[in-house]
DNA sequence: TTACATGCAAAATGTTTGCAAAATC
DNA sequence: GATTTTGCAAACATTTTGCATGTAA
């Protein structure tokens, strides 16, 4: 199926732009860091790209309650943490319990489909300040 | 600490309607809901009474992703499950396992301070459809 | 009187849309 | 030449802010 994705010049550069921020950025920030790279695109187009991206499974859309969402070009499952402090985003790997998410099926009467973590503490580098 | 909170009418009706509600209303819902009973309040007082509110901690500020807050009466730890087809938000009380919050600390290295599981799935009213 | 609450409108934020121009197949 | 993509600006929805007015201890 990826034969059928259509990178075009726009879009791979957010692309990158995403795989190589190890922060999940904001579209903001992608376009901020397009501009340091010499690249200049409309926010229409951004957002296009990012929908597109999304659209086509080589990234992810993180909407984590800040107003504005985050991109990760991560797209194994994983869920993610936030610091209270700096705001940095990082991957959690460790799975949550399937045993869980039946009880919630028995629970409420939904079939659950997916399920998103955010879980919310304090980085190692602002531990240690 | 009950005590000090400064509950004007206002604040009381806004309370109220997310009480009496039984499927998380957004702001706007809320004012609407509030129309229909009368009230006619600024966006602004509506704003600042549900931050004032959220900070008294009469109330959850439930943010999922859609663009708007959805407000919660409820102030009792548990997570929500939302239907993918009709949009309403239900509570969910089975707790996530203790244990995996401690893998995280490990894995990441983070203080986690909180948790927020988001699920969604299709309703049983839907189901029937 | 002093502090806090309200109403209103304007501003800010993040995102989406419409359309003409450009690029691609 | 048809389809898709881009760039831009305007529109949009939600939320926040500033300030004058009103209310309560």
């Amino acid at each position: 199926m990826d034969s059928k994705v259509n990178l075009t010049p726009q879009r791979k550069a957010i692309y990158d732009v995403i795989c190589e921020s190890n922060n999940h950025p904001t579209a903001a920030e992608i376009i901020e860091n397009l501009k340091e790279n010499g690249f200049r695109f409309a926010y229409g187009t951004v957002y296009n790209s990012l929908h597109y991206l999304t659209e086509a499974g080589l990234i992810h859309e993180l909407k984590l309650g800040e107003g504005s969402s985050r991109y990760d070009g991560n797209i194994d499952e994983h869920q993610h943490i936030q610091c209270e402090i700096c705001g940095r985003v990082d991957e959690v790997f460790t799975e949550i319990n399937g045993e869980w998410l039946e009880e919630i099926d028995k629970e409420t009467g939904y079939t659950v489909k997916s399920h998103q973590v955010i879980l919310k503490g304090v980085c190692p580098t602002c531990q240690n300040q």
